[in-house]
DNA sequence: TTCGTTATTAGCTTGTTAGCTAACCTCCAA
DNA sequence: TTGGAGGTTAGCTAACAAGCTAATAACGAA
């Protein structure tokens, strides 16, 4: 399920931004994520899933704890190659390496 | 006006992003983008508004006739700008003017 | 005016999503 | 092997979203 469209779907929720965001502070435990939100634990649980069936973020087990993490090149070649499509003069991607052969560079 | 959410769930429909990608060759009438779908005008007349109402797009009527063209900022600076806080080492994003920055919207 | 074209709005149906509470599973310590 | 902490799953409700057909509005030409 790691189409484009579930990342876009995952991303059209704040919360999950929010989530995101978070995140880019390094992994957090789902209890200390849930914590930051007003909204229940089962809830931020299965925005979770959401983020994690798109790819967006990887999950880590320890013990009885569950620890997330961003998974940052899924969201950037994802969104990013779209916006690379529909407003190339704004955006620019960076590098990467074995970049995927989207590339709209003239060598090719 | 609106805001980052309406933009971000404008872009979880696969049929609204494929407009986008079309209107990048230039202003379309609403009939020309629905002759690309085999959905109903009505259904692609309501997935414009959607953009319309986020701001990805613009409209021009001649005649009897409207039509649509990209707002290209729109989507580079509200996109472009969550790329940047979530994942700055993957995006860069082209320099703009007045680019204020400031959207928490979440349910936390 | 009347007609055809272009496009939107209204109303309905169906499927999905986000929230909740309650129940369940897993791990570890004692 | 029991208990508690950390998380998820199950089951439900309410709201939303996307599709359709039918009806309506706006415009130009005859």
């Amino acid at each position: 399920m790691a189409d484009e469209t579930s990342v876009f779907k995952a991303l059209a929720d704040p919360t999950r931004r929010q989530i995101l965001q978070d995140l880019r502070g390094g992994e957090m435990s789902a209890g200390d994520i849930a914590g930051r939100f007003t909204i229940s634990a089962p809830s931020i649980s299965r925005h979770l899933g959401v983020l994690k069936g798109a790819g967006l973020i990887a999950e880590r087990r320890d013990a009885n704890r569950i620890y997330y993490s961003l998974v940052e090149e899924r969201l950037a070649v994802c969104v990013g190659r779209f916006l690379s499509v529909v407003c190339p003069e704004q955006v620019v991607m960076r590098r990467r390496r074995g970049a995927a052969a989207s590339d709209r560079s003239s060598t090719r």
